[in-house]
DNA sequence: TCAACACATTGACGAAGATCAAGAGACCTT
DNA sequence: AAGGTCTCTTGATCTTCGTCAATGTGTTGA
């Protein structure tokens, strides 16, 4: 029924009907993009929905391709980037748990998806969420809302890319994603960094060495703690006031 | 009736009535958001509209201030910029006419608006706008297409800050704004430049130092050619090898 | 258990672009 | 026309970050 055209196809598909699946017991329901839906709205999108999963490395969706589907992560989290023809990268974005993919409804992906770790998501096929959005605009309504803090968050980073020094770059960098964490974990302090130190690079506009002097020269002053999985944000005036806008 | 608060008030208003600023008469109209509106919408749109007009350098509006109004731009242009504290400034963008600014619908303004030029715009209040795009599905589909279009350009950005060198931005900045041109004017090699090397430094991560020696190499190369009003691109396959994304 | 590999860190050096400084035009106002 | 101001351009020097290279560390799998 639905034609999977992604470039690696999910490693499972779990059935309809799997109660653990279902929108009603989903446990990013209230960050995404499915929050305050009314009832009809939820049973519309479960009905077009399908429960998938990625291993780590697999990619969801290439740049330039047709983008058949979008997507709400539900699990684990992906790398957004572009590539240049000479192989430089652009790290576009990171989607954590509730974050929707495919936001701007256009026909071809305008950015390669990655995922960082395994992962899960909710697939719609573009064409059908799209005639849902016609008919409830409601959920139109809520889509543009998180497509406007999307471009809000796109000129931050244009800020931080364009303006700010490469230790600059790092704090604002972790402060940002601990913000986004402490939303779906409740952390406060901590900051998981699914992502490798090339994808912070190629996020900030730095080089991996860069990216590594830098939170050394953080964690030597007693601004974080690296640890195996991540970061811990020890003194956060100072890293704020780095990154401060 | 209108609370303007904006910080300078714009220069003149034309009273409602003045043929020569009502919708149907909107030079901008096809490139605007009005353009395949149904006749119904307009008139709503045409209701809540004032036509206003903002002098060089006069400020629209400034980050951080309650957005009361939304923008349709009718004639000149627009220069949307961040400031850091210490007064490193990132310029977000350029709004030339049948841009629309406000895209996001947010309560505050996430960037400051100062006109580049003498300039004239649609001003609604933002409440109203609101409102409209609420009965008018049709309208909030046309602005999320247009706040998609936006971020996408704004990932575009991204690439250009993080991973081009000074002469790619140039390269890319130059064609980029040509292309924005071509649909306003139908410009084809020309590209007038009514924002300052400052301005330009600031879009792209620049000192205007370095903004002047690469305008004066791609000069001196023949890629361009330096008028007094911006320039004319002279080798495009050049500047397109330059910026080729 | 130990290669083999990928990823992270650290150091030495170099280059792109920033900073500092001066001069050239362009455009006002008087 | 002269003076002042602002923007743009050009040159000399400096700094930050990139490049190149080596080493360290953790993980996988034979």
């Amino acid at each position: 029924m639905l034609d999977l055209q992604a470039p690696d196809a999910p490693l499972t598909m779990c059935p309809k009907g799997d109660a653990s699946i279902e929108c009603s017991h989903c446990k990013v329901r209230a960050l995404s993009l499915c929050a305050a839906l009314e009832a009809d709205e939820l049973k519309a999108m479960d009905k077009l929905a399908r429960h998938v999963v990625f291993e780590k490395h697999q990619t969801l969706f290439a740049q330039g391709e047709a983008a058949d589907s979008v997507y709400n992560v539900t699990a684990g989290s992906v790398r957004l980037f572009k590539l240049l023809p000479d192989g430089r990268r652009q790290v576009v974005g990171f989607a954590l748990p509730g974050d929707f993919l495919g936001l701007s409804l256009s026909q071809r992906n305008g950015f390669s998806a990655e995922a960082l770790s395994a992962m899960s998501a909710c697939q719609f096929p573009r064409a059908g969420f799209s005639a849902l959005l016609d008919a409830k605009p409601h959920l139109l309504r809520r889509l543009h809302d998180m497509a406007s803090h999307e471009l809000s968050l796109a000129q931050d980073q244009m800020v931080i890319l364009g303006r700010r020094t490469a230790e600059e770059k790092i704090a604002a960098f972790l402060l940002g994603l601990r913000k986004r964490w402490a939303r779906i974990d409740g952390s406060t302090v901590r900051a998981p960094l699914p992502m490798s130190r090339q994808d912070i690079g190629d996020y900030l506009g730095l080089t991996v060495e860069t990216v590594s002097r830098m939170m050394t020269k953080l964690a030597r002053e007693k601004a974080i703690v690296i640890t195996p999985d991540g970061v811990r944000l020890l003194d956060l005036p100072r890293l704020e006031a780095l990154a401060e806008t």
